[in-house]
DNA sequence: ATTAAATTTTAGATTAATCTAAAAAAATAT
DNA sequence: ATATTTTTTTAGATTAATCTAAAATTTAAT
């Protein structure tokens, strides 16, 4: 029904529209899909006659529902795939993306179904990132704090729980944007206070107090 | 390197060069691989250019010692995923096979041996057919074809070596089952069907085309 | 040993996915 | 508001794997 290469592109533009809830243009997909975007804008006048994006041409392009579920499907796969290879496989979770890349296009419903019962039905991949079920509905996000974030850890930054003023003007001068990235590097156990690297390869300090106010989600490094 | 087109032609000309043990036509590369023979010759000069076959016009074709590695590779892997299939997640063994198919081109040689050391380093795949080692030696086969079977003895079914759906339904009706004793009772000459006696003390009447892809193993009785 | 039949190969098309180069449209800057 | 730049699309080719129809070769049969 749906090439490799068709799951690839909705895959991908799930992917970008999810960060900008918005049309997502030829240009960000050829980038990702590492092709030109004269292949792109040819892909996408097919994937919108199969009814899988909506598409005008200049106008950049969306998922429909059905493409969305397809897009789901793969990273259901892919997901699961994942956890597999790190919990049952033993591998690392940064070995694992391109194998998982091959086996979420096996196509077979059972055998979803079925990895997922051997798996325990887990909700998150090793990297963090939500697992759809069945239906394609993902789990609640559970945003961590800073201060559970273990020495070695990658995350992003994805919010903060405390809104004043005087704390995100802080964190501004600091470097700590939404989205940034933050490896933890070091724990001082007598304070809790953390050596942090962040995405421009900064170091920087940052303390207990502050750490608990950060809310992160684990990433792939 | 080789394309999962050119990985599934490899399995076929193997498959059917062990069977015959000679040069293998175009035309039953052909039949099952599902395309015209046409295709196939197109197929084997690209093989032949890319060393993995020797292969002279009109006189067949034989794999290479480097043709032959590339296919017991993927011979591996799938009989390997089957064990996967049935043992970890509870498919029976009339149900892997497309699934197999697929899996076997994923390519990542660690993902094979880690799934390989998962399954504890298994022999025979659920049909009872050999698994070639990391380096393609495949285990002693241990099994002759119930054909072969003289009256009066007593074996155990280890495996079969047809595959198709309907076959391992229809033995699954006859209650012909993988570790099933069978008793050879009667050989009737002009046809060379066979009447047998199940472990369960049931009588049934085996054709000797059914009884050449039963793989059975002697036991004192 | 010819002829007839079967098998295999070549020639020329087709489809999916890609490319480069050129044209068209949209966004940006003066 | 017009010109320039950037983005996107079209046009025309290319590659892998397939097809049909016709030609070439081998095998089998009289």
């Amino acid at each position: 029904m749906t090439s490799f290469t068709e799951e690839n592109y909705l895959k991908i533009i799930y992917k970008l529209s999810a960060e900008t809830d918005s049309e997502v243009s030829t240009n960000a997909v050829a980038e990702l899909t590492l092709t030109k975007a004269a292949s792109v804008s040819d892909m996408l006048r097919k994937l919108s006659e199969k009814q899988l994006v909506n598409y005008q041409k200049y106008q950049g392009v969306r998922l429909t529902e059905l493409g969305e579920a397809v897009a789901l499907k793969v990273i259901r796969k892919h997901r699961l795939w994942e956890v597999f290879l790190v919990e049952k496989l033993g591998f690392n979770w940064d070995e694992v993306h391109e194998i998982a890349e091959q086996l979420e296009h096996i196509d077979s419903e059972e055998l979803v179904e079925r990895l997922d019962e051997f798996l325990g039905f887990p909700k998150f991949d090793p990297h963090g990132d939500p697992i759809p079920d069945t239906f394609g509905i993902m789990p609640e996000l559970r945003y961590q704090n800073l201060s559970e974030i273990t020495v070695g850890q990658s995350v992003v930054m994805v919010g903060v729980s405390e809104h004043s003023a005087t704390f995100l003007q802080y964190l501004a001068k600091m470097g700590l944007t939404l989205g940034c990235h933050i490896v933890v590097k070091e724990l001082n156990d007598f304070d809790k206070s953390l050596n942090v690297k962040l995405g421009d390869l900064s170091n920087h300090f940052i303390s207990h107090e502050v750490a608990k106010n950060l809310l992160v989600k684990s990433v792939k490094n």
